[in-house]
DNA sequence: ACTTGACCTGGAGTTAACTCTATATTGTAT
DNA sequence: ATACAATATAGAGTTAACTCCAGGTCAAGT
């Protein structure tokens, strides 16, 4: 019936620290026990991974704490958060092919480093035509 | 035959204050006039737009700066350079494959919301058959 | 009763990558 | 000759996202 701080960082491979510092700004806010604990429950282990996720996608911490604030008001901000992320969606879209295009420049560098190196090291520096 | 500071932030879209900084980091050291002012040249242009790649795909300033030496060394780096991009690729290989899984979870979600948000909105709440 | 370990809070410290400030020079136009 | 804009340096300040510390509480085992 619900997890401790420290199990709940095992579980989810945040620290301690981090767990907190998300509370501090809005991120997840577990019940408490009557003596102060916290305690976490499984529905917190899903929300905590989709906000990694949007961490991992390159959300701030800022736009998470916005949506964690909508998510807090319940339904009624269903068409809001959709919205932020079918924005979000389209950036992490571009950043993909920002990246794939940085990925093809880089294969090209790395080819001519390639045959740059082979001349460089080759016996047969005048050619042999 | 060159560009000041000025003209040279103009040219590349990096702010004269980050310029003077990665020049304290030994990214990208440009000639001096007798007057001690930076002269900019069309080479650095090229060499700061890869630097900007290498920045763009997550590279951080630290590793850029250890390519930076090896390339001021001279071309008997060239193999440990393309080791380094070639590693560099693997890392941004990687990211681009844990963003595309990232995207495709992402629209699942919004597809979720979608049918969340229609079914909200139906007028015929209690079905109609 | 006492020690131990996990937990609590408020606030300070860290790191990367800038970004800006203060003060001093210098080159160009009037 | 003088004003002004661009440049120079050293070093301080900023922001995001943690990360850690000091000092205190509390439940469980010996």
């Amino acid at each position: 019936m619900g997890y401790a701080i420290g199990e709940f960082s095992l579980i989810t491979g945040i620290s301690i620290y981090t767990l907190r510092y998300y509370e501090k700004e809005g991120l997840i806010i577990p019940e408490r026990k009557r003596n102060g604990r916290r305690l976490y429950s499984d529905n917190d282990i899903t929300w905590i991974q989709f906000i990694k996720r949007l961490k991992d996608t390159g959300m701030p911490i800022k736009k998470i704490q916005k949506y964690a604030q909508l998510r807090a008001q319940g339904d009624s901000t269903l068409e809001e958060r959709m919205e932020m992320l079918i924005k979000h969606r389209g950036i992490l879209k571009k950043e993909i092919d920002a990246m794939q295009e940085h990925l093809t420049n880089l294969d090209d560098k790395i080819s001519y480093y390639k045959t740059e190196y082979g001349r460089k090291h080759s016996k047969l520096e005048g050619g042999d035509d």
